[in-house]
DNA sequence: TATATTTGCAACCAGATGGTTTCACAAAAT
DNA sequence: ATTTTGTGAAACCATCTGGTTGCAAATATA
């Protein structure tokens, strides 16, 4: 069973619940209130999350609230990071073209 | 049929094939060479990449040179934004406190 | 022209995935 | 003490996924 970030967020409903308890921790009731599956359907992608340390539990009495763990999301922000080097080299050269035509142009 | 970016990238296997890619166009034999897998389960990871506009096709007689579209990256970067906002101000929050801390030591 | 190379596509298959219903258990309310 | 509420876990199911093998088409080479 895989389970990594990656994977977490592939799932439209699990990107959405991360935009749910990103602000604010809330209880799988609650945040199944916004969908339209059942809550146990919601329980399971809390548990994967869960798994994957992208979310993190609190009890409170006999309710849990579950957060966003933002620290683990720049796992996926550091994966990135070569990416944006990249376009971002493109863009300098882009750039540096753009400025010559200009230069041409006087 | 799901076909988005966060599922393109939640296979391993497809992440190599972008960091592969990311550089300099390569054919799917060239890039199955790499993995332990068939050239044709590298060519349907391929078709994928494509389908959500990944990778690009270029054909060159009967070989296709297959390469990174970097600009589709960004919308994973776009989707970062929201949380690169909120682990930021959580940041800076933290770097109050302890000035805070550092200024009642004094 | 005949053969080799590069590729995509269809068919098939085991296992993962996302959903449901049902159940068990602990905490709160009556 | 009994009932209600909030939750997780198990069993089940249809569909998706990632892999394989086999084949056909197009281009390059002999």
């Amino acid at each position: 069973m895989r389970r990594d970030i990656f994977q977490a967020i592939a799932d439209p409903t699990r990107r959405a619940i991360i935009a749910l308890i990103a602000l604010q921790a809330m209880t799988p009731n609650a945040i199944a209130e916004n969908f339209n599956s059942t809550r146990q359907a919601v329980s399971k992608h809390l548990r994967i999350l869960t798994e994957c340390k992208l979310v993190k539990q609190q009890q409170q009495g006999r309710e849990i609230y579950y957060s966003l763990q933002i620290e683990k999301m720049k796992e996926i922000d550091k994966w990135l990071e070569q990416y944006r080097k990249i376009w971002e080299t493109r863009f300098n050269q882009l750039d540096k073209v753009l400025s010559t035509i200009k230069k041409q142009k006087k």
